[in-house]
DNA sequence: TGTACATCAGTGAACGCGCGTTCACTGATGTAC
DNA sequence: TGTACATCAGTGAACGCGCGTTCACTGATGTAC
């Protein structure tokens, strides 16, 4: 009983200087990326000893994995709160998801390279710590898509004719997160999905020439109405 | 006129190391992405001392840059080749270039990656260099774009409306490189384009979990057809 | 054709740098009696 | 409430590593006469 309020000076302390690692963390992959992240500079900035950091974090790769699920959760988060903002018509909400993630992904370029830019050399992302989170976001879109489905304000254009492979597979995915949609239409958000990180990740990493379009934001959402057609929304 | 022709086997030997100093770069951004790379290691494999690799090369980012010509030049080829072979129809074509974006991308991870990954932290590719070789792909699809749409075998779909100024920047675009498109049209390529690489980009970087699709080929044939409504082909 | 000089690829040593990680330690904080 | 002991955050030195870049050099190749 009392276990769980047993929380001394020092608990507290770590806790802190916990979450110190992980904002000076961020502040680093903002700067710098994250193939040069280095336990040695995060100790600096907190004013500590290399060897100290030692402490809180097992070893380079584990402080990744902190940031890694730090950067999903925080991104996760702000979509779910675009989500509930607003009205409950599913396109509109997840235009709204949508627009949530690239405002994300704008203001912290570094961070959504991480999370979806090329893989960090060297490190590999433990998937019992980072799924989990890293499956948020396109869990609630696709949830949204079932939403959509049900309601009958959505008709999966195009072939529908699948190979009995990729229909399992498909089916799979579906089950994996317990929505209640035909293959077609998973494979339609998938594609969906896909092109929308495509979009963020083509503004943030400026494939398009740096100075092409002035204003971004407008254009994003213009291609955005433009992908409905995907989900026949 | 013998100016020409006066190629000593000191100037071949020269044109023979630097060949093999970007085919041991490409092999180690192959294994080590480019966050990495790193002038010793291809001193290391060419057999010969860190200092000498100055010699054909003023410095890493100046190794970076010539890697990042080479594998854009590469690329386009690729797509320049599968543009060249089989029916002329606009549409086969495309979706032939498109295959062969993928099928470059997906022998090519770490070179890829470079090109369409999240940036090199330190390095920014000069565009004098590297501009001319890295929109040698995009520009040869929005010719073919518009190819399709003067024979009237593309109807861009959805909202027309356009801002004044982006419609002055999708003009511009469309002027530099040449192609008689309207500015709809411009924008629907542009957004064909950016969902095709990220779905490319997708399957490269492993975002819908490494196992997900067993035939995955098959998988992005599909959605490349699920994407003609973009265009209204 | 032969010789003197210029060019230039490659050497080897050195510079100063930052990195991840280990380890024995000290001194403050927390706990059991 | 006071004391003895255990825990644990942080220190400081050290390990071995690889990096980019500079510089004076040597010896082979190329060129001009």
């Amino acid at each position: 009983m009392t276990e769980q309020r047993a929380t001394t000076p020092r608990d507290r302390a770590r806790a802190q200087t916990l979450l110190d690692i992980t904002r000076i963390g961020r502040e680093h992959l903002a700067r710098d990326g994250a193939a040069t992240l280095s336990l040695r500079a995060v100790a600096r900035d907190l004013g500590v000893v290399s060897s100290a950091v030692y402490r809180y974090v097992a070893s380079r790769d584990d402080l990744l994995t902190l940031l890694v699920v730090d950067a999903f959760t925080e991104l996760a988060d702000s979509v779910d709160d675009a989500a509930a903002q607003g009205p409950d018509d599913s396109r509109a909400k997840m235009h709204r998801m949508a627009g949530a993630m690239r405002g994300w992904a704008v203001a912290e370029p570094a961070r959504w390279s991480l999370l979806y830019g090329s893989p960090v050399p060297g490190y590999q992302a433990p998937a019992e710590q980072t799924t989990g989170p890293g499956t948020r976001v396109v869990t609630a879109l696709m949830q949204e898509v079932a939403r959509a489905h049900e309601s009958g304000s959505l008709t999966v254009p195009g072939p529908t004719r699948l190979s009995r492979p990729l229909r399992t597979e498909l089916r799979a995915i579906a089950d994996e997160a317990g929505l209640s949609l035909p293959e077609p239409a998973v494979a339609a958000g998938i594609l969906w999905w896909t092109s929308l990180v495509g979009l963020i990740s083509a503004e943030v990493f400026g494939h398009l020439g740096a100075e092409t379009f002035s204003d971004t934001k407008a254009m994003f959402t213009r291609q955005l109405v433009a992908l409905d057609p995907l989900l026949g929304l």
